[in-house]
DNA sequence: ATGAAAGCGCTAACAG
DNA sequence: CTGTTAGCGCTTTCAT
């Protein structure tokens, strides 16, 4: 590869200076320059091809106008579009994502990290909090903005777009239970994380609002957000055939588990089991059955999440703030009146 | 934020040089510092906490250590998954993935490129490519390391992972063919792609080899690889009461707007057509009915993309080759044989 | 085996 | 309004 052409390069052929030529490119210091010699400069730029270094100008003004993100894992539906919403909102600032994937795996979330930290990124927004999260904490510590999404941290020290789950799993046990089912299993997620651990406290509260009990024999946590996770715990509850009609999972690869094991018993949902899920990912309306489950905003809590990083970074002193947006029900075909279901029920073994 | 440590910063702890830090650091130069001080800088270096400071190491040597990886949509399952092959084998060498979406749009294609180059990548990856694609005739020109994936160009004048469509397309007729279906359509998908294109001459080759002729007037051309489109599309062909039994999309997506149409006219999979995509992206085994796909190793031709490119970067004169990797059929709940829907295909209006 | 010095390309005081 | 100058933090030749 030729070197590229540099400043020097366009100075030289439009008879100016080299920082001439910088403050013609860069639109904050463009008006300081005479028209006339703006045009040549332009020309110039336009004759040679010259692409800025972004490399350089982020050396000298420390700043790279990228911003770290790390999740766990692209090829969920949920995180794909979070990254989208967070993409758009940064380009529009004219910041880069750097995206990284930790795969829920500790090690490489310190990796992931590191490698961001060194490329200087301006500011960070993580998918992938801890409910104790000392990856965070001291990236707290060194100051770096930092904006969670999704999920969050239980002191609450850190900025956060996140979902009122107490809503959300209302909204999902009302339905349920204005279907008439009372004995419901909740399928958490994993306790470490605000969202699994919000959801099952939600569940119990919106029960008991609902004047159910809860059965804490039908309260099982799953290790991870994963169809094999779902499956398993949810086999595990057929297993010791449990007495229930409806299942409210912690999150829509949980439900695509139950759907999983419901097949492999040769059990049929709505038929046997009402089943919720939570987030509303794509494709869960074209599921056999399509799901019923709470829709969460995910474009936009990324776009939200990056809107209130770019405010941080602009004023290091601006406030932590928790943003909760609104869930709502999307009512498929995974949940049926209990009458419907009864005697079907009764068949399971 | 508070100043970062340097280099200087570590070598006056440790009482060397800039320069033996800096050797110390790198695995490439280590060898040449005594153990003893080389111990020393690396005491000195946890004490401080020192990260290197990638961006200042880029412009001096030259080398961003990034690659800019360019897709349609990060939120299409297909992408998501070549994405996560390209940034574990791109992670496994050190190198670094920078990820924009075009949406398709020749506009954004050029500023998501253009600011690619601005941050210097080492190289590209691009999911985007049209047949004839001048902004990938610039980069060539430019010789900037370049690698093609999923789709290729005419002139297979640059490296390319891609699958091989004849075979893939060959298997979903033979199995339609087999099933007996003699009428069928093909959703193909725009013709300035190259798999839009090579999937579609596949059809009509494979038809022929099964002794089978092709209805012009049932090869629709979709403007995007997409469900409203592949819904438009088979609507039109409804509207106009074509007679046909089964249809081979042009990939899972357009498969899915079929499921659309269907429903919409109350018509059923594959009871009264049965149809066929392409790629096998996740969750298309949950769809109602589950889709028969050919399966395309996505993965694969992601991390396979990542190793042609970076041999390239290490040796600029590597040859121009097009790795061409192998589809499966996987039959699924939405093909059957002719015989079971003939009498409600004939109830379409 | 280590230090000294130069310079990657850019921006931002400062000078005029 | 434009030029001069210094320096961001690092790597790498060159010298010792």
């Amino acid at each position: 590869m030729i070197r590229q052409k540099n400043l020097a390069d366009v100075a030289r052929l439009a008879g100016v200076h080299a920082s001439t030529v910088s403050r013609v490119l860069n639109p904050e210091t463009r008006s300081m320059i005479r028209p006339a010699v703006a045009q040549k400069v332009l020309e110039a730029v336009a004759k040679l091809g010259y692409r800025p270094h972004a490399i350089a100008a982020s050396l000298r003004t420390q700043r790279s106008s990228t911003v770290g993100v790390m999740i766990p894992d692209l090829t969920n539906p949920l995180f794909a579009a979070i990254v989208r919403g967070i993409e758009d909102a940064l380009g529009a600032a004219g910041y880069t994502a750097m995206i990284g994937n930790s795969d829920n795996e500790p090690a490489r979330e310190r990796i992931v990290l590191q490698k961001m930290r060194e490329r200087r990124v301006d500011g960070l927004i993580l998918a992938t909090a801890h409910r104790e999260d000392a990856l965070i904490a001291e990236c707290r510590a060194d100051n770096i903005p930092l904006v969670l999404v999704n999920r969050t941290v239980d002191d609450h020290a850190v900025s956060a777009v996140v979902v009122d789950d107490a809503v959300g799993i209302k909204l999902a046990v009302d339905h349920l239970v204005g279907l008439g089912h009372r004995a419901i299993v909740h399928l958490a997620g994993p306790q470490d994380l605000s969202t699994g651990r919000l959801r099952q406290r939600s569940f119990a509260r919106a029960m008991a609002a609902a004047g159910q009990a809860v059965d804490s024999r039908l309260v099982l946590v799953c290790k991870a957000m994963t169809e094999a996770e779902g499956k398993r715990q949810f086999g595990a509850l057929l297993g010791r055939r449990a007495k229930f009609t409806a299942v409210l999972a912690g999150n829509d690869l949980i439900a695509m588990g139950c759907y999983d094991e419901l097949a492999a018993r040769g059990l049929a949902c709505p038929a046997a089991v009402s089943i919720v899920g939570y987030n509303d990912i794509r494709f869960v309306d074209r599921m056999a059955p399509p799901l019923t489950t709470v829709r969460i905003p995910q474009y936009d809590m990324g776009a939200e999440a990056a809107r209130l990083l770019l405010a941080r970074m602009r004023d290091p002193r601006a406030p932590v703030q928790t943003i909760t947006l609104r869930p709502t029900l999307i009512v498929r075909g995974s949940t049926a009146a209990l009458r419907r279901q009864k005697t079907e029920t009764r068949n399971q073994k």
